[in-house]
DNA sequence: TCTGGGGTCCTAGGACCC
DNA sequence: TCTGGGGTCCTAGGACCC
C-alpha cells in the first residue's frame, strides 16, 4: 500500500488490488499560497504567509516552509510573525483562487460527473464508473495529479479508499505532493492507530471529552461501548463517530449540493460604537447578501445578524419574514431591528454579520403562491417542482407561505 | 498568542397544532 | 378540570471544517 521514505513522508507504491478504493479525495497543497507563488516565483523555497497585515488578522494560508516554524492557518498574524519574522506576507487574491479552483474542478469533471466539491480546494470523486475508461483508481489519481500540475502549476495530493472519510484521511497523510491508496481490506489497519483528532468531526471539545474516557486512538473509539460515547458526545455524533471508527461511512459522493445560507461578516480594526456607523455596515453587508441572493435566483425567508462584542462574546438574532425577500433595504431594516433589540445594544462591536437562510427559488414559488389565476393548481404544480428539485424541507416552507401569505394579486415575475 | 470569513450540522427549549 | 404525546417550526448557541 504505502511505505515511509527517509524523511517520513508517505510515498506510494502501486497497490496490488485497489479496485475497492474507488472514492478519491483530492486536496490542493497549501492552495492559496501556491496560487500566489505562481505570480511570485522568486519566492519559492521561502516561508510565505497569505493574509492581511491588520492588528486583528489571521493567517489565511502558509507555505510548507512557513509551517516548519509552527505557522498555521487561522493563527493570529502577530503570533505567526513572532514565530517566523522573516516570512513574506502576501495579500490574498480570492478571484485568483476561484479561477484556479474552477480549472481544477473542470479537470476532475473530465474523469467523472460524480465530483463533489467540498471547499474551494478539495473534492471527492466516485470513480467506479471511470475505471473501464481510465484504469484503476491509482492510475486515475496519478493522471489527475500530473494533469493538474501541468495545466495549473499547482500540486494536488490524493487519497483513495472505499469511503469518503478514509479517502480524506488518506489525502491528508499523503501531503505534500503525494498519493495514498488504502484498499478496503487495509482500512482498519490504517485507521486504528491514528489519534482521535484525526476523526472528521472531532475538534478540541470532543477530543477533550473522549480523552476523559481514556480514549486516545481511533481504535480506542471503535472498541468503546456506544452508550459511553453517547453520554459524552450526544447520540448523533456518538453513533456517527463510532461508525467511522469501524471504517463504515455510508455517505455517497453527491455532485449537486446547493447552499442553504448566504452571509457576510466583517471584523473591525477597532470596535465600532457609533450607531450610524453600525447602520452603514449593516446596510453594506445586507447589500452584499442581497446581491448574491439575486445572482443565485433565491429569496430568503429568514434574516439573522451576528454581533461580537469587544470581549469576544458573540450573539445571533434571527427573524423569519412574512414574505421572503432578496431586497437589500428589506434585509437591512430587519438586521437593524434585530441588532437594536439585542440586550447588549450600545456596547462596542468587534464584528457584525448578516446572514440569509430559508432560501427559496425566486419566482417559481412566489408566482405559484400568489397568482390569483387558479392559485391551487398553480401552487400544487409549483410545489411538486420544488419538491423534486429541493426536497421536502423546501415544500414545508412553501406550504407555510401558502397558508400564511396574504391573498393578493399577481406579483411581477422575478 | 489572542483569536477571519465562508459555511454545515446538532441540540435544546418553546410555541403551536392535532 | 386538568392533561398526553407526537410532530413541526423557530430561535439561540456551540462545535466543527476549510
Amino acid at each position: 500500500m504505502s511505505k515511509q521514505d527517509g524523511s517520513g513522508r508517505v510515498v506510494t507504491v502501486e497497490p496490488t488490488d485497489d479496485t475497492s478504493a474507488s472514492i478519491l479525495h483530492l486536496d490542493m497543497d497549501a492552495f492559496f499560497a501556491s496560487v500566489e507563488l505562481l505570480a511570485r516565483p522568486e519566492l519559492r523555497g521561502r516561508p510565505v504567509i497569505v493574509g492581511h497585515r491588520g492588528a486583528r488578522s489571521v493567517v489565511t494560508a502558509a507555505t510548507y516552509e512557513a509551517r516548519q516554524y509552527g505557522v498555521n492557518s487561522a493563527m493570529p498574524m502577530a503570533v505567526a510573525l513572532r514565530r517566523c519574522p522573516q516570512a513574506v506576507v502576501l495579500e490574498p487574491h480570492y478571484e485568483r483562487y476561484q479561477e484556479a479552483s474552477a480549472h481544477v474542478m473542470r479537470i476532475l469533471g473530465d474523469v467523472t460527473p460524480l465530483v463533489e466539491p467540498l471547499s474551494i480546494d478539495e473534492a471527492f470523486l466516485d470513480v467506479r464508473g471511470a475505471v473501464g475508461l481510465f484504469g484503476p483508481p491509482f492510475a486515475i489519481a496519478t493522471a489527475l495529479r500530473s494533469r493538474i500540475q501541468r495545466e495549473t502549476g499547482l500540486v494536488a495530493s490524493v487519497g483513495a479508499a472505499a469511503t469518503k472519510f478514509v479517502a480524506k484521511l488518506a489525502s491528508g497523510r499523503a501531503k505534500p505532493d503525494g498519493l495514498l491508496v488504502v484498499p478496503a481490506a487495509e482500512t482498519l489497519a490504517f485507521l486504528h492507530p491514528q489519534p482521535i483528532t484525526a476523526l472528521w468531526g472531532v475538534g478540541a471539545a470532543a477530543a477533550a471529552r473522549l480523552e476523559r474516557l481514556g480514549l486516545r486512538t481511533i481504535g480506542d473509539v471503535a472498541d468503546a461501548p456506544l452508550d459511553a460515547l453517547e453520554r459524552a458526545l450526544g447520540p448523533a455524533s456518538a453513533r456517527h463517530l463510532h461508525e467511522l471508527a469501524h471504517g463504515r461511512d455510508p455517505r455517497v459522493v453527491t455532485p449537486e449540493r446547493r447552499e442553504k445560507t448566504i452571509g457576510h461578516e466583517v471584523t473591525f480594526e477597532r470596535d465600532l460604537t457609533d450607531p450610524s456607523a453600525i447602520d452603514r455596515e449593516l446596510l453594506r453587508l445586507a447589500d452584499r447578501v442581497a446581491e448574491r441572493l439575486r445572482r443565485g435566483g433565491w429569496v430568503a425567508r429568514t434574516v439573522a445578524v451576528k454581533l461580537r462584542f469587544g470581549d469576544f462574546e458573540t450573539i445571533t438574532r434571527a427573524q423569519t419574514l412574512a414574505e421572503p425577500t432578496d431586497v437589500a433595504q428589506r434585509i437591512a431594516t430587519e438586521a437593524r431591528a434585530l441588532s437594536a433589540s439585542s440586550p447588549a445594544a450600545g456596547r462596542g462591536l468587534r464584528l457584525i454579520g448578516v446572514r440569509a437562510s430559508g432560501l427559496l427559488p425566486t419566482g417559481t414559488v412566489a408566482r405559484g403562491l400568489w397568482d390569483d389565476d387558479e392559485p391551487w393548481r398553480e401552487a400544487e404544480t409549483t410545489i411538486d417542482a420544488v419538491a423534486e428539485k429541493f426536497g421536502r424541507g423546501a415544500v414545508r416552507r412553501a406550504s407555510l407561505l401558502r397558508d400564511s401569505a396574504p391573498r393578493r394579486g399577481s406579483v411581477p415575475e422575478g
